[in-house]
DNA sequence: TATTGTTATACTCTATAACTATA
DNA sequence: TATAGTTATAGAGTATAACAATA
């Protein structure tokens, strides 16, 4: 992704890139989280390395094991995920032996979802570079600003009514 | 993109979702980036409405104008993005007239981006939504906080050496 | 009738590799 | 030989619509 620095040194302070001019983008908040979550996304997939894993997939996971036997459907408004998206996400974790499905007993048209043995094993190490990826970008911080941080993030989530 | 609310009207914190047990995923940096993005992404689109524009042809209209002239690779690394990943965003905002590559006359290889009559019309309305948009979002923070909020997500963005 | 999951389909985003033309 | 752009191709992500099974 990255080729080579360009000879200069100076510290660039907004335009990496040879002088482009801004104009202004780089004021505007979604322009500044796009970026933010775009390098950090990068750096969560090379820390994951060959397990070959997206947030989605690991959030899925991640929620699975910690509710055992839940819906396809309450994963996807939890993660905001159309029906649609949610199968392709799951059909790729089951055919990847990460997770079951199993029709429910109580209510036959959901399919409750379980983490399979490779599952369990695949989110141990899952979660050992997550713990390193997040001690990476965290460390970018003091635990205050951190605790901000994550405070205003928190605050757009709720925007449109989560 | 948003169907319909569901009956109750309770706030809800974290899981807006029937109580899942999230096991700290919410407590992910990474996850909450990714939340706060994606929800801005949503209010971002709404915003646009008719005019169609997600935030990265937003980007390189923006660019373009204020750099007339510039390079399809100089955008490129300026957004991050792959050679051939400019390319059909590039033609995608050319065959909608907004605007027109231009074989450099210094050096043949290069194609100069130049924004069209409809570009400029185009981006002036664009940049009448963006600051609605922006000033939607930046309303949830004091001034302070805005501030702070901005300077530690750029924090992140020149992690991998921008 | 409403809900859950499913399938088919389509469009977008992104990247890799091979290619062309210029330098 | 290296660079800018191009094309072909492929994979992943996302969404809409129609449908089946179940409630």
């Amino acid at each position: 992704m990255q080729t080579q620095r360009k000879g200069t040194d100076r510290r660039p302070e907004q335009a990496a890139t040879a002088g482009l001019e801004f104009a202004g983008l780089d004021k505007l908040l979604g322009y500044d989280l796009r970026r933010a979550q775009g390098a950090v996304h990068r750096a969560y997939l090379v820390a994951l390395g060959e397990l070959k894993l997206t947030q989605k997939h690991t959030a899925v996971l991640w929620l699975v094991e910690a509710n055992p036997g839940v819906s396809q459907g309450s994963i996807g408004s939890a993660l905001e995920m159309d029906r649609a998206t949610m199968m392709v996400l799951v059909d790729r974790l089951e055919s990847r032996e990460l997770l079951r499905r199993v029709r429910s007993k109580e209510d036959g048209r959901r399919r409750e979802l379980h983490l399979t043995n490779a599952g369990q094993r695949m989110l141990r190490g899952v979660r050992e570079r997550v713990t390193r990826h997040e001690r990476q970008i965290k460390g970018l911080y003091s635990s205050i600003e951190l605790q901000q941080l994550q405070h205003l993030l928190q605050r757009l989530q709720n925007m449109d009514g989560g």
